[in-house]
DNA sequence: CTGAAAGCGCTTACAG
DNA sequence: CTGAAAGCGCTTACAG
């Protein structure tokens, strides 16, 4: 097991001077830096992480919660985050969040709590006060991107705007009966992304004075294909006045209701538009509608602010990106069309 | 920053009681260890776990290294790891590896080879010499599953069988012109997952003696959703002898195909039977006869083992699970039926 | 530019 | 059952 000692002898100096010369500053003669790189190399020495860490504090490692890896959006977010962790040299510790439950208070109780992390990066997690806290006994730097709660920094998507887009897409286009499919808690929690969606695709409606046709048509369900499968399938089998148009809150949930649509015998978008958020890497072979986001170069992003706050530390340096929302960009593809 | 002495002072014990009463085996009176507890929850003391590392060498981290966390398939085992690792008071440390190319040595050579993780599993990785050669050069056990390379242990479900198995419902079916779309590197890699699917499949043909009709069909491409879309429509838009049934290597791949067969006008399974591997959480709604796996499981089984090595050191203990492929089952639903 | 020494925060034999 | 001491492998003032 070879330690800066073994490297130090090799090279005639002190494990002082082989520390400098590996790592830390300090000044180390040209000639005497080489001899320590060719004896470590030699050996094939790696310096000890946790030795190096109990002494300057600094971890070299990004804890990152996210509550699901095997939703589209979080998966890209997740590979933005990784890449540019580990071209920084850092190493990722990822938490699975599950929605509620003792497992979630364990790992900011307990993991997160150990000093094992630089900073933590919280991917689309509402934050309650009592994990807020606890992360900020800690004194690390919290990055939030999207999802709420207190964080040092937090990148964001103006879903509002976003819903409201949508929405305005649908309606100039013609559209006057228009259904939200929204994701589980857009109403109780009205900060969250999903809430945030469906209060801009309410705003567009009120602006455009149709929300009293016959009532908003909106249904909650979860954000993933089969959640836009069930779901549409409810809007759009009820008897009566059919939406002509539906803006779903992702593009899972839009691909779900496309899906159902050709179930029932409808035509995309002869008898019914559908417009999605996100970008999904499917939304080009579904011919979708969409309000694109660019969840990996937001997860670059995030890390960028992590590694300027872990620089300036109590400077109160103006953070990149700070302020502006994350760009989006309406995509019209063949699922939108003005109603029959 | 409570350290372990303000536990001990607090106390009224030595920092090695207090170590003792709150992690350490060893022999603390019962009234001793409650008087400990009680004065780390009273300054809310949580150990330093590099400290704790430097000592006894144990990290309670275990590295994950994974080709893609946005595939379907392995963004269940890594779940399943996750959870697994997390009930066992261990960090995971995630490796996103690219394909190949100057990052990917960067993983082995750099951050896998410090003493950081205790162990590492492979999801789906080929790995070269080279790579065995840096992991085995730091005596961490390494556990696969799937891909192939020198491991100390390796979890696998019998691929070769599930080709042969998913032809062979073709077959039975009465199909005789059946294609197969098979991931990239299958035939170059023989071992690899999509390999040894393709070689499952052309020993079903060649038992049914179907395999000269007029040659075997196949391609290979991505193995996701628009891999089998692409894939699918290059399939079946060739003019003469189109098949009449499609392996597909998973169920993104056979999604992306019956989108290819509706595409092109065709009805599903009337004209085309496509059967999937995986068990995708789509399969359900696109009714999709697969070959059902568990990744989830899977990863739990993986973590299970690594457990098992860890604990037994050098013990020759049976490994879990160890020898018999993991679980597989055919699902038969509404995509595949007689040919017409 | 370099070395000796102290110390980061724990755990673990070793005595008692 | 408990304490004093050594040590894990580094880095960082402090002298020189």
């Amino acid at each position: 097991m070879a330690a800066i000692g073994d490297v130090a002898r090799l090279a005639g100096v002190s494990k002082a001077t082989a520390s400098r010369a590996l790592s830390g500053g300090g000044y180390v003669a040209e000639e005497t830096r080489r001899r320590v790189e060719a004896a470590a190399s030699e050996i094939g020495y790696i310096a000890s992480p946790d030795a190096a860490s109990l002494v300057t504090g600094r971890t070299k490692n990004i804890g990152v919660i996210i509550p699901f890896v095997n939703r589209w959006f979080f998966g890209e977010v997740l590979e933005g985050v990784e890449r540019a962790l580990l071209a920084a040299g850092y190493d990722l510790t990822l938490y699975n969040l599950s929605e509620q439950g003792p497992q979630r208070t364990r790992v900011f109780d307990f993991f997160l709590a150990r000093k094992r992390v630089d900073a933590v990066i919280a991917i689309g997690v509402d934050l309650d006060d009592h994990e807020v806290a606890a992360l900020e006994r800690r004194e690390k730097p919290l990055v939030a991107l999207g999802g709420s709660g207190g964080a040092d920094a937090r990148l964001s998507v103006d879903d509002r705007a976003v819903g409201q887009l949508a929405t305005e897409h649908l309606l100039h286009l013609g559209h006057a009966r228009i259904a939200h499919l929204a994701g589980v808690g857009a109403s109780a929690r009205p900060t969250s992304v999903q809430g945030q969606r469906r209060r801009g695709h309410l705003d567009a409606l009120a602006a455009a004075g149709v929300l009293d046709d016959e009532g908003p048509h909106l249904l909650e369900t979860e954000m993933s294909l089969p959640g836009g499968y069930t779901g549409g399938l409810q809007l759009l089998g009820h008897p009566g006045a059919r939406p002509t148009a539906v803006f779903a809150a992702s593009d899972e949930m839009a691909i779900g209701t496309i899906r159902a649509a050709e179930k029932l015998g409808l035509d995309v978008p002869g008898d019914l538009s559908v417009i999605g958020v996100d970008g999904h890497e499917y939304a080009e072979m579904f011919e979708l509608t969409t309000v694109e986001q660019y969840p990996g170069e937001q997860g670059r992003a995030a890390v960028d602010v992590v590694m300027a706050l872990l620089l300036d530390d109590a400077t109160a340096e103006p953070l990149p990106d700070s302020g502006a929302p994350l760009p989006t960009r309406l995509v019209v593809r063949a699922t939108t069309s003005a109603p029959r």
